[in-house]
DNA sequence: CTGAAAGCGCTTACAG
DNA sequence: CTGAAAGCGCTTACAG
């Protein structure tokens, strides 16, 4: 609860809280920044006048200071769900951090290089990159070679010469899988990414992996190829369900597919999940907007993008500092959602499983 | 294309453009906040000096010296795609603005004034309010009674008390109509969109209104009640089809009803759009995301973004130097995005028609 | 452990 | 129309 203020915007300033607090702007700002060299008693004095003040940093004027951080956004075609929920995060901790953030959009290869001139020019001192740039071999390289700092963001077989924040790909696809098996399904169909993304990739190699230490062969037309895409989804389920003999369960690469896929056995009259189970990955907002929700994998997307910032901005000042690169691979924790998709009779309720790593 | 450069960072200041241009740094903020009182000569020779340092503002100090603006971002359950389009267009405003953006999120009523709470307690100046809390009489009244600058977001009745940004959803509604019938149908189904949003009943009344106008009849049974949800739109667009006779071409109020619609259709083997044809509105990605595209009303999200933090600049700024709020409407452009959900044969190419209100 | 001074890059009055 | 000075709220050296 704020109530005394100072300032004409009613903000109260660092030099309300040193006065309140009898002591200098100094010793605040060393409060309020984590400083060491501060005796308990005074940081004590400080809180309390930092809480009856409602005081919060002018970000604006630290960032003023120091130097502004700038952080771009290299963005090309992440879903909108992927772009909200990292936005949301990232945006955050850009407050915290003191850094300001630029959005810059490109297509092909030729504007991928004309977006990062754009942020350059903006003075951007470092930059995110999102799927699927984050795989993109070119984009990285270049950044490298003109020394950009960089961050991929979900890749799933990141550079050892960049930084990266992810989850586990191979890791949450063999808990979807072992899941799948432990509700007595053995012949599961599989519906692959676009070969080009790296998660894709990983997200096969579980699943085939995890059947096989089950001891279920996956005969080859129990394997489907897609993209991504809702559409490719809807080819791709059309051909798992179209044989002779049906599997009991679909786990497809991503929610969009799955999504598809429910379309498709709807198509067929066939029941989710009674008739067919319907897993996908990423939770992105499809998995719970289709009917009967989606059993997926759910990326903590919010987590990543405050994750990355922080990353970022570490390289940044390390940079600054004159210190090497320290390359560092942050893994987030993922959780397995199980929903109506997967779970018969309407009994289950829906419940959510913790896995993965923990955050600290 | 910046080459000379001065600061540590590697970007240039105002006072690199003044020395180059052989003037004041007065005159260089002068020019580059577009004062009047600048002679023509003087603005060239800076203009000039900016061109070649590529210099770019440094927000935060500008920022830090008019005194932080801190714009609130109020959102419950916007759509995934409506957030991330809408936060990349505030965003870029803000960074031109100098605004801070602070993002808090809330579910019901309660967590709705806590979340407020905490916008005004990080010493936010004006707060914007997109979907569906735009519509929630009882979040403006209190926006309103603790005198806090407030900007509507898509809200379809803008209140006369607060500023809205918004499109013409009765008109949106009508074109679609419009060019239904000009497909050649006559027996349109409408599925109607949550009662208590303001676009959804707009929507419907020029649905109505333009099939009267047409001399078209629409009976009841072509209703159908649905609630933006793709669950909701599987009952409704169930309803439509299974009835001994259907109509030939199906309105959603939005794009998650529409898809949902098209999944019915497929499951009773009916071809989109040949068989039927369907429309959605929002233009959201999942518009594009299914198959066939569906035929819709595209909303300038991006642009609103940046619309209401301008408006919402502008209320702050004047509520600051002591004016009465000017509060205002500002009324975007739509445009009509025609894909192969309802044209058939697979012949016509997928155009778009530019209408609404131009902007300047 | 604590503080007085100077300065980040910019803009707001105040002069000319 | 143009500029010299002071200051936004904060932090970085430099002293004690």
């Amino acid at each position: 609860m704020a109530i005394d203020k100072t300032r004409s915007n009613g903000t109260a300033t660092l030099y309300d809280v040193a006065e309140r607090a009898n002591v200098s702007g100094m010793t605040v700002s060393r409060v309020i920044n984590g400083s060491a060299h501060v005796s308990e008693k005074t940081r004590e004095k400080v809180m309390q006048a930092v809480e009856e003040l409602g005081y919060q940093v002018n970000v604006a004027a630290r960032v003023a200071r120091v130097g502004t951080l700038r952080v771009g956004l290299l963005y090309s075609n992440p879903s909108a769900a992927f772009l909200s929920a990292f936005l949301v995060g990232a945006m955050g901790q850009c407050n915290r951090s003191g850094a300001q953030l630029f959005l810059e959009h490109c297509d092909d290869m030729k504007s991928q290089r004309k977006a990062i001139e754009r942020l350059i020019s903006q003075g951007v001192d470092g930059m995110l990159v999102p799927p699927p740039l984050c795989d993109s071999r070119s984009a990285l390289k270049h950044l490298k070679e003109i020394g950009m700092p960089a961050v991929a963001v979900a890749t799933a077989k990141p550079s050892p010469q960049v930084s990266a924040v992810r989850i586990d790909d191979y890791d949450g696809a063999r808990t979807m899988t072992r899941y799948l098996i432990e509700q007595g399904h053995s012949d599961i169909g599989f519906i692959k990414g676009d070969p080009e993304h790296t998660p894709a990739q990983l997200r096969y190699q579980a699943f085939m992996d995890t059947m096989h230490e089950a001891g279920l062969n996956v005969p080859a037309e129990r394997i489907s190829q897609g993209l991504f895409t809702y559409r490719s989804g809807l080819l791709a389920a059309r051909e798992l369900l179209s044989q002779a003999t049906r599997p009991t369960a679909i786990f497809a690469s991503n929610d969009d597919m799955a999504a598809a896929a429910i379309s498709v056995a709807h198509g067929l009259h066939l029941h989710v999940p009674d008739d067919i189970a319907i897993a996908g990955f990423d939770d992105t907002p499809v998995a719970s907007t289709v009917w009967p929700e989606l059993t997926t994998i759910h990326q903590p997307i919010g987590d990543m993008g405050s994750a990355s910032v922080e990353l970022l901005v570490e390289l940044i000042k390390g940079r600054r500092s004159g210190e090497a690169p320290a390359i560092q691979h942050r893994l987030m924790p993922y959780t397995l959602e199980v929903r109506e998709s997967t779970v018969g009779g309407g009994l289950a309720p829906a419940f959510t499983v913790q896995v993965g790593p923990q955050v600290s």
